[in-house]
DNA sequence: GGTTTTGGTTACGGTTGCGTGACAACCATC
DNA sequence: GATGGTTGTCACGCAACCGTAACCAAAACC
């Protein structure tokens, strides 16, 4: 099924080079130039992806994120941020916004292409329902239920969105803290050692299925959700 | 190891502000006025990159980039196009026939150089997403894995932060103590036989695959990582 | 051939990171 | 205000990992 994505970037050039190479990819692009362009772009089409300068005149694309992470409509779009060099200290800020990925500019076509794939790969099994399967574990992201085969896993509201945000974001790891700003939100202060727990419980949650080995814990790094092996 | 860079540009003021700029970053810079030359210059010599100029005497740049496209012996040698402002219409033209990156003239020549730079990284195996692959061994920084194959390697995390260190700075030897500063960060203090140990360990980790050899050692220097048998 | 230097290998004590169970605080519902 | 469920924190214990020293093997030097 084609991708739409949507690029938000004021250069024109950059723009007409990028939407070239996603046709040429089988993919849709949407453009706009600046934040209000982008936001009647989305409440007209949802895209799959959005693609977001960081310099957009008016409002950042770091504000536009953080808009855009709010609206319930775009909550789970991923969005790549396009960052020139020397920009690169405030990725901490992005990850708050809940940014997926960065790619620093200047970047080639193909660069840019092999980014968007891994980012879509990541939240393979959604069709665009909001409903993603992974590893034998089907979530349902409209009716807020989590489901392995015919069964209905009983789950808490905090399980939930951790499970969520790691069946959008598999065979990635997640540092404690980034998964305390993802899951928690950043303003909220706790423990990280809170993650741990409830790491925990997810896993005592998954275990009458078999399915607890789907959470792996990274030494030293965090943890990672992988439907492989 | 040197890379040659080849220059297609009638302009002489270009070509030597290009070579000189090249020179300074420890690139051997090749020289053509036109596509004849070019041609002969490739025959001889087959570059790493070429940058070539949309506009030259004779055959277009872009048309030059086709025909070595076509040649097998450039078939896989990454191309840089360089245009002046208002060409950018035929951005798309350039992308069909494969060229990897564009700069705008007036260039900086640290742009210039940065744009090389990214190009060269991603004709080794660095393709901007974080995965590298190189001597048989894959390594995925977003998922903190490493792969030979279909294979997971099982591995610590000190080890794989010199594995990962190895595999972004390749075919160069590091001392004991540069191995420190980057591995370990420059702020703690240990001792330099530790180098030792964790090479053993990783060397150890790689055994089943055969691939221990990937890591070389250098008497009074230090250890490279070298794919080149 | 013997000595010195350099790197490989092994074993071990100490540390750290993570899993786990318990518990108090909080919240919603009745 | 009682009950059941959920959440954040802490303390404990284990297993993995790390750094060091000691010893062994191989070059390099004389």
């Amino acid at each position: 099924m084609q991708k739409r994505i949507l690029i938000v970037e004021d250069e024109s050039s950059i723009r007409d080079m990028v939407a070239f190479a996603l046709r040429k990819s089988d993919m849709e692009p949407m453009a706009a130039a600046d934040a209000r362009e982008a936001q009647l772009a989305v409440a007209a089409t949802v895209p799959d992806l959005i693609l977001l300068d960081w310099m957009l005149p008016g409002m950042s694309g770091l504000e536009l994120a953080r808009r855009l992470r709010r609206e319930t409509l775009t909550a789970e779009v991923p969005i790549i941020m396009l960052t020139a060099r020397g920009e690169e200290m405030d990725r901490v800020a992005g990850l708050e916004a809940g940014v997926d990925d960065y790619v620093v500019k200047p970047f080639s076509t193909r660069e840019l292409i092999a980014r968007i794939k891994a980012v879509l790969r990541r939240s393979h099994g959604d069709d665009g329902s909001g409903v993603i399967e992974l590893g034998g574990l089907k979530i349902d992201g409209p009716a807020h239920r989590v489901h392995v085969g015919a069964d209905t896993v009983p789950i808490g509201p905090t399980e939930y969105r951790l499970l969520h945000f790691f069946m959008t974001h598999a065979e990635r790891v997640y540092s404690r803290a980034q998964l305390l700003d993802h899951v928690w939100g950043g303003s909220v202060y706790v423990e990280e050692r809170t993650v741990d727990v409830h790491i925990r419980r997810l896993r005592q949650t998954l275990q009458p299925w078999k399915l607890d080995g789907l959470i792996q814990t990274v030494r030293g790094a965090g943890y990672r959700f992988s439907a492989n092996v």
